[in-house]
DNA sequence: CCCTCGCGATATCTCCGGCATATCGTTGGG
DNA sequence: CCCAACGATATGCCGGAGATATCGCGAGGG
């Protein structure tokens, strides 16, 4: 059985004239007859009534009929389907990221994409940065936002562009005696009681303290930067955090910079080279339009990377 | 797009490998390449990715397999279900009825009938006997059962079966002066308050009476047989209906015959003679296995007449 | 580093079958 | 009783699906 048969038979049930049902899928009468024939055959069943003035459907024809239209209706999305899916307009992108990226530039990025891709399933799931890198290379995510250049195992199987650095800052309590200052020496902080990321903590942070990394060994470890802040606005201690962190809008917390300043690795925005999702690619582009910086530093990837993310635009 | 391109399509996705696919579909391995080349130009979308060492379908090609499957599905399902319809297994059977079928012969028939074509929907509706015609020669029933040959416009365009015949019986409260007896004169009848159905006051019950049907007129009218039972019950009168009113199983009635025995019209069972549903050839199939009786009276009936109901077994 | 093997694409031919033209059989209607 | 309309049948043609032979290419293995 061909689609054919289901477009005549079709045709038939609503012209119920062999001659006119004929003329409307532009061929002639009698193939119309031989392929209803024929499809009368592998059915096993009559599924029209020929009359001396037209034809009508059996009970048979009916039940076959009703079938047939959803089978063609389902052929006809299979393309349009596939022609959505290809333009990512339908799918998955799942995106793990760092807390601090949710800040500044997430936001933007994805309610742009939500309005212009809303059949795509967002799925997001906050991640420290190592995290993050690893399910990207398991292929349960297909973008991860992180701190620093991811190492390991397949890490030369991503494309990372930089996607925004930003410098450490102190938060504390409005009630804190650095509530007023504008800036905070490192040294002073040594002496403090600190709140940091487990992640920072453990990684770009260190450098800070020179040889002597006590203040981070009893300082108190937070898994994201809402908790810094919130950790810091009762008083636990001095939190330390990116600068973007100053987007938080809490009235019981203050912010100073940290001197001398105090660079932190760039937040960046990685994926698999070999990944061909459209949806994806629709994901870059958009980032592209949203932010002409990490755009061209994206071109400048894909072309370099010999085997460019699908049509990358 | 043919079907064909889908059953390639979907083997392609199953075996992920042209030679293998090819082969699962008996064809040689360049047709199949070809027949995905085309597809692929079709849809304008590549839905495959070839590597080296196998085939893998792009997200396109996912989106597409997942709705060329359910056409498939569906044409297969297509050919299944005008099968089943031309069976009379699937499909509706409207059926009106006089209240006293439902008593005797219909019980047996419509259990037997569900319970070999349990996906029929039987639509059943309880009607007089010249309403049941009239819906039968508009189309709104399939089969009607009703008391006396159908009559007036249309009516040789029905074949009528009797379908068993019953004579006159009184029914009475316990506590009714007749409730003892086992016969009550129709002379005393016409003395007494009386009970009967609209439909029979108007037609067949009035020559009981004679010249003189005041009886009649003065009497209870009730629109169903369990009525009238209820309605002699608590003492409004002598209800009279047929003899299988016998078996409604009530406590606080007594069934008397009429002396003289008074015969009442044929139950029967009409259909349109140029009903061509299998479903209704199932359900006179059925009748005919129920009760050999009816259905010689019926085969009798379908030879006899020029354009009989198909494939009436 | 080259060689070979495996896979898909391409080229060419064959032949089946879907389509067009012409004609027939049947059935209602005038 | 004839005619018009409709679907079925007969026949020839041609496109295209499929088979065979071959090529191009990339990945492993020696």
């Amino acid at each position: 059985m061909e689609a054919r048969h289901l477009r005549y038979a079709v045709a038939l049930a609503e012209h119920q004239h062999f001659g006119r049902a004929a003329a409307s899928l532009g061929i002639a009468q009698p193939p119309l007859s031989t392929q209803i024939a024929a499809l009368e055959r592998e059915v096993g069943e009559r599924l029209f009534d020929r009359t001396s003035r037209g034809v009508v459907p059996t009970a048979a024809g009916e039940a076959f009929l009703a079938r047939a239209r959803t089978a063609l209706a389902e052929m006809r999305l299979a393309g349009v389907d596939a022609a959505r899916a290809a333009r990512g307009e339908t799918g998955r992108l799942r995106i793990g990221f760092i807390g601090s990226a949710l800040l500044d530039p997430l936001p933007g990025v994805l309610g742009r994409f939500r309005r212009t891709h809303p059949e795509v399933r967002l799925s997001l799931q906050e991640l420290d940065s190592p995290t993050g890198t690893a399910a990207l290379l398991d292929g349960e995510l297909d973008v991860a936002v992180g701190r620093g250049s991811p190492r390991g195992a397949g890490a030369e199987d991503l494309i990372t562009v930089p996607i925004g650095g930003d410098h450490l800052v102190a938060v504390v309590s409005v009630a804190h005696p650095f509530a007023g200052r504008r800036t905070i020496d490192a040294e002073q902080l040594a002496r403090e009681p600190l709140v940091v990321s487990q992640d920072a903590a453990s990684s770009y942070l260190r450098p800070l303290f020179g040889p002597d990394p006590a203040a981070l060994e009893t300082a108190t470890m937070a898994r994201d930067i809402h908790t810094i802040a919130g950790l810091a606005a009762c008083s636990a201690g001095v939190g330390l955090g990116p600068s973007r962190m100053r987007l938080i809008t809490r009235k019981d917390i203050r912010f100073c910079d940290v001197t001398p300043r105090f660079r932190l690795p760039d937040l960046r925005m990685s994926f698999r080279a070999t990944d061909r999702s459209p949806v994806l690619a629709a994901y870059l582009s958009v980032v592209r339009a949203n932010c002409p910086k990490v755009g061209s530093h994206l071109d400048d990837l894909l072309a370099r990377h010999p085997s460019a993310v699908a049509g990358a635009l």
